[in-house]
DNA sequence: GCGTGTGAACACATTCACAGCA
DNA sequence: TGCTGTGAATGTGTTCACACGC
């Protein structure tokens, strides 16, 4: 989860700021609709909807409620309607170019990850400094050196970038990525990234999420 | 992050549980931990600990004081004393073995992923239902068929499997794995999971975390 | 002085419960 | 009747501020 947070700066501290775990449950929403929608089915309540995420209904509500009225009374939500109207609040309703830095392991397996260009994400450029990996051609894209990074962001008027390198590479990484004029990193190396604040930062440390996992499994077994 | 709670049981509702959030930032902890002993670092104050990561001395100490006092009064935490520490609240002092159930793309990228082993899991078996990889060796282990996980588990007392199959082989999959005696899964499948609430679940989608860091890009652009 | 541990105060998030509309 | 939108009440998590130990 971003270290960052999610929402503007708070300059004036009087706007009704979204709270974050709004957000997050937001893309939750947003993958049960799409599911639905696929299924051809039109509306869905608000109670339903919570069910299938384990969320009570009132929560759904309030959540939407931050963002304007989307809701029919006596029907629930529109599922098509209520999916463009969060992709717009999200902004991906219009596609994002990002670039992978990193081609290693990890790299690659995100590169040939197909549910990025479901939700509009597209991998437009790979960068790496590893010999091995350079100027080879992996899911039809060349693998440049890094320090091409400043033109590639321009040419392709990046925004985003997600960092795929070992751990003891990440921080020199991230610092090429910043200088690059990126605006947000989604990070994969375990370590934790120290970057500008006009920078956003999502970091993914699948080590962690085990360690999450151990816990819960350790508590349930003994009751 | 999981759906379901990552505390046990509220049977009786009296212990003075420990909230989630706390035990995600445990995983945080550490991990800084671990980067500072290396470093030589013998002892660490809350303040700096906290400054490193972004939170708050009271935040940090509070976090700790839920299991136990571990500090020292004018001196701090000591790096090694307190990694054990977490280590044993998170129940990573012992090895745990996993298995891995899809060996596609991500699959594979997991398991080339050195970072578990660093933590203690160790991936013990691999299993999917694709002719293509069946039989087939990576990383010194050879695919086995799905259906043998209940033997598997048995075999290495299994209690965590890791989820990697595309997300329309996913229920399926969990509703197996669940039956095999498994009490912890992993899940990269992009899809909401039904398990039976003895069963904890933690979902990683790395198309809903790019969703997120879009959002705080697109937040942080228009001030 | 420095730094922990912790009750009390505060801020934030969730749930309740009901008015109002289709 | 069914379901949304929302203020009020509750519950949970975070920060403050200070007593105490080194």
């Amino acid at each position: 989860m971003s270290i960052e947070d999610s929402i503007s700066e708070d300059t004036s501290g009087r706007e009704p700021l979204v709270p974050k775990a709004v957000v997050s449950r937001l893309s939750l929403y947003l993958r049960e609709l799409q599911h639905l929608h696929r299924s051809e089915q039109k509306t869905i309540s608000s109670s339903k909807l919570g069910r299938a995420l384990g969320f009570t209904a009132a929560q759904v509500r309030k959540d939407f409620a931050y963002f304007g009225q989307f809701g029919y009374p006596g029907i629930g939500y529109r599922c098509e309607e209520l999916i463009d109207q969060i992709k717009k609040i999200l902004g991906t309703d219009k596609k994002w170019p990002v670039v992978l830095v990193g081609c290693g392991n990890m790299g690659q397996a995100l590169l040939g990850y197909r549910g990025f260009a479901k939700q509009g994400f597209d991998v437009v450029a790979v960068v790496d400094v590893d010999e091995n990996v350079l100027e080879k051609t992996f899911q039809g894209l060349k693998v440049e050196h890094i320090e091409r990074l400043p033109e590639i962001v321009k040419r392709h008027e990046l925004k985003v970038a997600i960092l795929a390198v070992p751990a003891t590479a990440a921080a020199e990484a991230a610092e090429r990525i910043v200088k690059s004029g990126i605006s947000g990193i989604l990070n994969f190396a375990p370590v934790t990234l120290t970057v500008p604040k006009n920078v956003s930062l999502v970091e993914v440390d699948l080590a962690m999420e085990l360690e999450q996992l151990a816990f819960s499994v350790f508590q349930n077994q003994q009751p």
